[in-house]
DNA sequence: GCGTAACCCTACGCACGAGTAGGTATGCTC
DNA sequence: GAGCATACCTACTCGTGCGTAGGGTTACGC
């Protein structure tokens, strides 16, 4: 057995940090394509030019790895999201801006992210990542809503402020989903869809009033 | 072996039709609990009070019973909102109750409905039956939305107003994940909190202006 | 140039659970 | 009360795929 011409160009003793990088590509290719259950761990090894017994000593069982690749993936996201929103603009900006740079991440990351997060939803191991996830990201929103109803002087009870988030985040990511389901669609134009709906609201809509990106 | 106390009182051979509907009721129950892939055939036979083959013979592989309890349950589901919704009402009314019937079956049926439905999402097979309830729902609110745009003389495209409704649906099953998670919050009080951010928006909300169900 | 540690492999064990073979009992019809 | 269909069971087979045992090889320090 000497026979070894695999298709990577790049082919032996790499150093970890790198391994476990090439290991989590392809575990989000395969998880993504397959979904966690009918995803192998050898294909996931094989598809990262490594065997198997590496992918366990690197990043431990099927479920770890899944974590692992929820946890990067998520990073990933919430690190795109950070810069965008400064708390010294206004409310719509911020939404806006939160939106535009959600949205960007999704398209650029299709199969990467969106059918990752698709996965974790369900089966209890991963509801705790997942549920950290959405949880900062409703936290994000509420904070904005907190922020902008201070400032004029209005207030309201905690629970109705953490549902409205969640309705908004909830809203969001299902236009994740259909934004990853359909490859010829927009990025930039499913965030401004996402903008009208959730800052102005069927009502202002159906009156046929429409908000637009300012400049 | 004879002993054969079962704790179900009613005992042996029972008709067809009423024991499917026990596997079936079992059968969401388990795959509530455990996630599709956890539950084994075992233990909703079991919890049907009856033995493996016997399901196989009524509802066949697991993945069509998977496939028939999300069908009965979304049946049931629909039936439910299907009268809540009169076309000649206006249409917030026309929102208004088919939000309150939604969240109101969704609040009777936590376990049943919800979990079932966050399962769908992500494995391929039932990618399908899923897609297909969601885009009933999506047709309705969107044939709701047009509705009410032609009454007032408006128009707008088929994908904006698609997009709008999708987003609409997917913030109410947003919080209908919410409301089965949380046991002690009210469906009602939910149904008005949905309802606030879909037809006011965030821009009016932020304003102080509420909706309030009429009557 | 030699030890040692990191990298990497080819196998296998083993549990788990879907699906089935083949047979038994009970009610229903005539 | 014979015949037949339907309800029902116990006890298997068998594939699949996670996780591992045990061993080889390349780099790197000294």
């Amino acid at each position: 057995m000497l026979a070894r011409v695999s298709s990577t160009p790049t082919f032996k003793r790499l150093p970890r940090a790198v391994r476990e990088q090439q290991m989590l590509d392809a575990a989000v290719k395969v998880f993504s394509r397959r979904g966690f259950h009918a995803a192998s761990m050898d294909e996931i090894a094989d598809d990262a030019g490594i065997s198997k017994p590496m992918v366990y000593a690197y990043l431990g069982t099927k479920e770890e790895l899944f974590v692992a690749c929820l946890h990067r993936e998520g990073t990933r996201m919430m690190e795109a999201i950070a810069g965008a929103a400064a708390p010294e603009l206004p409310a719509d900006e911020r939404l806006w801006r939160g939106l535009r740079a959600f949205f960007g991440f999704v398209g650029a990351h299709r199969d990467g992210w969106a059918v990752l997060y698709r996965q974790a939803r369900g089966s209890q191991p991963f509801a705790a990542e997942l549920a950290a996830m959405r949880g900062r990201l409703v936290e994000v929103v509420a904070g904005m809503l907190d922020h902008a109803l201070r400032a004029s002087g209005r207030e309201v009870g905690a629970t109705d402020l953490e549902v409205v988030s969640y309705a908004l985040v909830g809203a969001t990511e299902s236009l994740a989903d259909w934004l990853a389901d359909h490859p010829e669609a927009d990025a930039e134009k499913t965030a401004t869809r996402m903008m009208n709906v959730a800052w102005l609201g069927a009502d202002q809509l159906l009156r046929g009033v429409t908000w637009r990106p300012g400049v």
